[in-house]
DNA sequence: TGCATTTATTTTAAGCCTAAAATAATTTCT
DNA sequence: AGAAATTATTTTAGGCTTAAAATAAATGCA
């Protein structure tokens, strides 16, 4: 896999070093230390503003998306978890008279789960709030930088799931 | 909320509602599915090819790159985990001989870990594939545009550390 | 010196998460 | 129709993770 023209000088040496790949571990990296201090950050505001953890937030989110509510396979896909991780959340969410959760009309195997009414209202609050907190998070760029980054990361995400072999 | 003077057109309205930060909740979701993604790619292929777990890989890592070792401490801080945490995955690394586990010479309430000989031929191994797929995760991405996305970042990373008041 | 505070770690209780196996219903194929 | 394969969910076992309380050592300060 070496080139066999002679390199120009140093840095094409280390940019064609075979099995070099530093720049983007570096990335990958930065990626994740900026998901894990947004998403500790979230999780502390939600528990001391609303005593309630991430993974509801998050799902309740998503049915908030889609009032039809969704089964819970389409919950785990969407939030990319385990099917086995949703069942019990669910749970806890429905004892909770969050969500209503009843069988499918199409698919006996498969059960509909959506907000209640007070889900909702609970929600939009706890939503509104985290909205705030997000964008005090990208306060610091500007709304080109925020665009850029954007499409960046859908290049990240398209490049990502081939990679893995999602979907 | 409206705004007195009249806009000029849809897009401006939007931009300028009060309170709407749609955009920032965005991208932090694009954000947060790029890193789930590729950590579950990780994770995967860690458990199929080496039989590790993730957070051990990632605290063998963090001592691979500081060879006089770390206290617990250090490394909860550089993890971004609770102390709990760290102080559970040493004692698994320890019995598997993966770590070397000592009390601090200055002071004794301190811990000093770091890679055995068999730990660190051990995890070279596992982070030479790990940078390949890691470089396969971006691969999508011209270097021009991993530079890009490696200083947006940057500045993102700087930003939410300032809105949840980290360090 | 000696008391109060801080710091490093461990423990505890609760919850999240995964992979794999089990169950049950649906779909496919002959 | 009936067997085989697929799909939706739950269960199980094991491990990760947190927050908060407990323990123990070091530091600051009167």
């Amino acid at each position: 896999m070496e080139d066999r023209a002679l390199p120009v000088d140093r840095e094409t040496t280390a940019a064609l070093r075979p099995g070099d790949h530093k720049a983007e571990l570096r990335l990958w990296l930065r990626l994740l230390t900026c998901s894990t201090l947004i998403e500790n950050g979230v999780r502390k505001r939600l528990r001391e503003s609303f005593e309630v953890t991430l993974p509801r937030f998050d799902l309740m989110a998503q049915l908030d998306k889609t009032p039809a509510g969704l089964t819970l396979g389409e919950l785990s896909q969407r939030m990319m978890v385990s099917n086995g991780n949703v069942t019990s959340i669910v749970e806890v969410l429905v004892g909770q008279g969050m969500l209503d959760r009843k069988p499918s009309p199409q698919d006996r195997r498969a059960q509909v789960v959506s907000l209640t009414a007070d889900g909702r209202r609970t929600f939009r609050q706890m939503a509104a709030a985290h909205e705030d907190w997000i964008a005090e998070t990208f306060a610091g760029l500007n709304s080109t930088e925020e665009e850029q980054l954007m499409v960046l990361l859908g290049k990240a995400k398209m490049s990502a799931r081939r990679a893995f072999g999602e979907r």
